[in-house]
DNA sequence: AAGTGGTCTAGACCACTAT
DNA sequence: TAGTGGTCTAGACCACTTA
């Protein structure tokens, strides 16, 4: 009563059980014209409600059978450390998605400071764990790179390990730059990870260096519930500077 | 037009100009209803295109006014190297919260490996970038490490840089694993950040290591807007084992 | 066949902002 | 005062799942 909104005095009301535990994953909600009905609300109001719950990632709506408690599993850990900078997905089950030539669009060409328009190969593919998606992987390479090596990403076969590859190309990484973020999930993304566009999402931003020249940028695109970023540093504790 | 629902349809014809920049931050868009006549489209089709915009964060409602382009501001660099972890909130205003001595709690026990009730300190910070909070630092060290030896956290002058300190305490600090990971902000930590409770937050659980044995283990809590973590690797790749 | 979620229409009132 | 976004009502059709 009073100030709030309807739509969110509901949300609440059934947020409370499903975090409580009193509502188990996987249970049925109350449809949303069983809702209306029962609290004499329009149906847009409880259809509100409901769609506030799926974009905090808390429900899972099914259409034609209804809306569920999404459950929550254990995350899955991205192991970094200052010798190996792990592969794209980690150990999960990868689903290709397939490598195809492109013109460097503009983000892409400053993170390989190659000139605009570049030739790069662009290689995607999806991280699962228990049929459940859990991050996007997208990377960039410049052609360039491995013309004629039978080492570009479409020879090898799928997912050979980066590292391995290029070194077998010659190209020595010797340096990685990771850059962590959380953004809202854009919609082009949406669709592979079978999340809600707008829910937040964990993003690497990682370029591998030779040098100074980056070899290969990518992006790692993860559900905020099932990733989690691990690095495990030494530290040359050389004299520092004051 | 097809197969696609109207409001994505607008979605994307109002997204696209704001992601080439050609609408620069601050723009506003066409109202709602201005939308609806312009494309012969029910008002809640446009209404439903422009949240979906808010909620990927790309555009902001402003009541009364109308719906802006908006300004993403510069998010603030927490950056780490495998040479040093870098300090506790980086290079912002750093704003102490006390130190106080306390018994471990159940998940500090876990990460300081040490007996249940131990005592250990907890010291405290806020950074903030133009008086804007951006994350929440917590540390606990145990107590015993630096008992008297005129380098606890309560008699250093604030924060004199962890590993400078323990260092002169005799403790070498020589790994340190960071965990990072998104969950939704907690009712006692979003009063300093002020940010709603429920909001996404960027944690990262931080132990340093002498040795096998940790002396040190912090949380930093930060708005996702605001912060990002930069890590910076050199690979060591010794032969590597298949 | 009944029920469900996704989408959509055509209205409405309120508090607020801009002028 | 006119326009705006936030909320709300009362309907509707479709594709889909469930029984």
């Amino acid at each position: 009563m009073g100030r709030q909104p309807r739509y969110l005095w509901m949300a609440d009301l059934l947020r409370r059980p499903i975090l409580n535990g009193e509502l188990a994953p996987g249970s049925r909600l109350p449809s949303r014209s069983r809702l209306a009905r029962t609290y004499n609300v329009s149906e847009q109001v409880s259809r509100h409600a409901l769609r506030l719950l799926v974009s905090e990632g808390l429900v899972e709506a099914r259409p034609g059978s209804g809306y569920y408690v999404r459950a929550v599993s254990q995350p899955h850990c991205f192991s970094r450390t200052d010798r190996s900078s792990g592969s794209g997905v980690g150990p999960l089950d990868r689903a290709d998605l397939g490598t195809r030539i492109e013109k460097a669009s503009d983000p892409i060409t400053q993170r390989l400071a190659v000139r605009d328009g570049e030739t790069v190969f662009r290689t995607r593919c999806l991280g699962s764990a228990d049929d459940v998606p859990v991050a996007l992987y997208t990377s960039w390479e410049p052609a360039a790179l491995t013309r004629g090596t039978l080492r570009t990403p479409a020879d090898a076969e799928p997912w050979t390990g980066l590292l391995d590859r290029l070194s077998a190309a010659g190209v020595i990484v010797d340096r990685v730059v990771e850059e962590v973020g959380v953004r809202p999930l854009q919609e082009p993304e949406a669709d592979p990870l079978r999340l809600a566009p707008g829910l937040p999402v964990l993003v690497v931003e990682r370029t591998h260096y030779y040098g100074h020249r980056p070899v290969e940028t990518s992006d790692l695109v993860g559900s905020v519930d099932h990733c989690r970023l691990l690095y495990r540093l030494s530290l040359s504790r050389a004299p520092r500077r004051p």
